[in-house]
DNA sequence: CCATTTTTTTAGATAAGTCTAAATTTAATG
DNA sequence: CATTAAATTTAGACTTATCTAAAAAAATGG
């Protein structure tokens, strides 16, 4: 069995690692689970004693086949709460993630299987990202920062980059949510920023180069 | 914040303290909480620092005030967890203790007032027992042993004295469930034993003292 | 009411996860 | 390529929760 702690570096690891194998750094470890270099370190004897990682001192690290099983049962069930919270009890989607992070961590394969069930064996959570499934695949869509789209496109909004609940309830209010078909009407050359046109509603909304490239939309 | 450790330590306390304000003992709570006596004395001192207990060497402990809202704030999370696990996931009544253990530690506020509402404000859990609302008040009602019924009565099972799967199990499979009406035919005298029949089904059941003593039941 | 048993507490250790400060290795740059 | 800078690891210490063994206090019972 492994810990919280041990749960939460695999994740981040996992995370780090991205689509490809390469290497993830001590520090960029340490930033994303907020310890210091030195503890992570000591973390990473510890995980490789377990045979969760590849590590060689100095040269970084990356995740085993175990380990990797492991960061994607905690982001299955992460995202599957996420999902719960949001269809079931009324949350906000800007609201769960915090909470989601404690209940990620409850030990029972039983449990996450009957929630799979109960929420009618989704693909996606509440911000898109898709749900990986006992064997941990999951669907990987084709997805593009909106800030590539070229002017005139119609593309649907799939996902976020930013998870931070400011960045989302921003979204919320410019009338941005998943699913939206919006329209890149006209980019500005001088700072990037778009003037976008939601389908079905005529509302067009002129948003900065940063929001554009935390948005993930399909073609 | 209180961690999981002494949030089990104090929800211990409350059960071994009962409906009287006693004192309770170093190894009473050892034994509830599975831990050496030495142990408990030195998470004593803990609790007592933060005022969650009355605490005099060798004097035992008592809860204060906070600490017995703490104790029932974590027994509240326990019961809705349990319901929840039992009335929306399809658990069996037997299968969600050690569950709700888990899910009872989880922190927000929110997330239990929105449980509650989901489950439709319940009042009582899977095995009968109370559900305390958000002030720490809940239902109490007079139960008695199925053991102390005198013969030729008619009463309804509440609750259950021992909560361990085996037993709960044994009650299901011997068609005794929460809100069954029930018959005390006949008790022999000899082992305490009883004959009780089951309104509306003819079927007529031969249990133990042990069994009958824990058992509860309103008049 | 004194001796023995039981209960409880103290003392000293251990394991997990963290820290700071110092040492070491690797990377970067003139 | 030698020196400085950055990244990483080691060393030593702290906290929480636990343990065993020994000491101290309370309870029991002839």
């Amino acid at each position: 069995m492994n810990s919280f702690t041990e749960e939460n570096y695999l994740k981040a690891i996992y995370k780090l690692m991205g689509q490809g194998d390469g290497k993830v750094s001590t520090n960029e470890i340490a930033d994303a689970v907020n310890t210091a270099p030195a503890s992570v370190t000591d973390m990473l004897k510890k995980l490789s004693d377990k045979k969760m990682i590849h590590y060689a001192k100095y040269k970084g690290v990356s995740l085993t086949v175990s380990g990797k099983k492991v960061a994607l049962n905690i982001i299955r069930k992460h995202r599957l709460w996420e999902l719960f919270l949001v269809t079931k009890l009324r949350f906000k989607w800007d609201e769960v993630h915090d909470l989601a992070e404690q209940l990620e961590h409850i030990q029972s394969e039983k449990l996450v299987q009957r929630l799979y069930q109960f929420l009618g064996k989704p693909k996606f959570d509440p911000h898109g990202d898709p749900i990986p499934d006992e064997k941990g695949n999951f669907f990987s869509q084709k997805t593009f920062l909106l800030s590539e789209i070229k002017d005139l496109h119609v593309v649907t909004i799939t996902g976020v980059v930013d998870h931070h609940p400011s960045f989302l309830q921003y979204l919320v209010k410019s009338g941005l949510s998943l699913g939206k078909k919006i329209k890149v009407r006209e980019t500005t050359d001088y700072d990037k920023s778009m003037n976008i046109s939601i389908s079905n509603s005529k509302v067009s909304v002129h948003i900065s180069y940063d929001v554009a490239k935390n948005i993930l939309v399909t073609l």
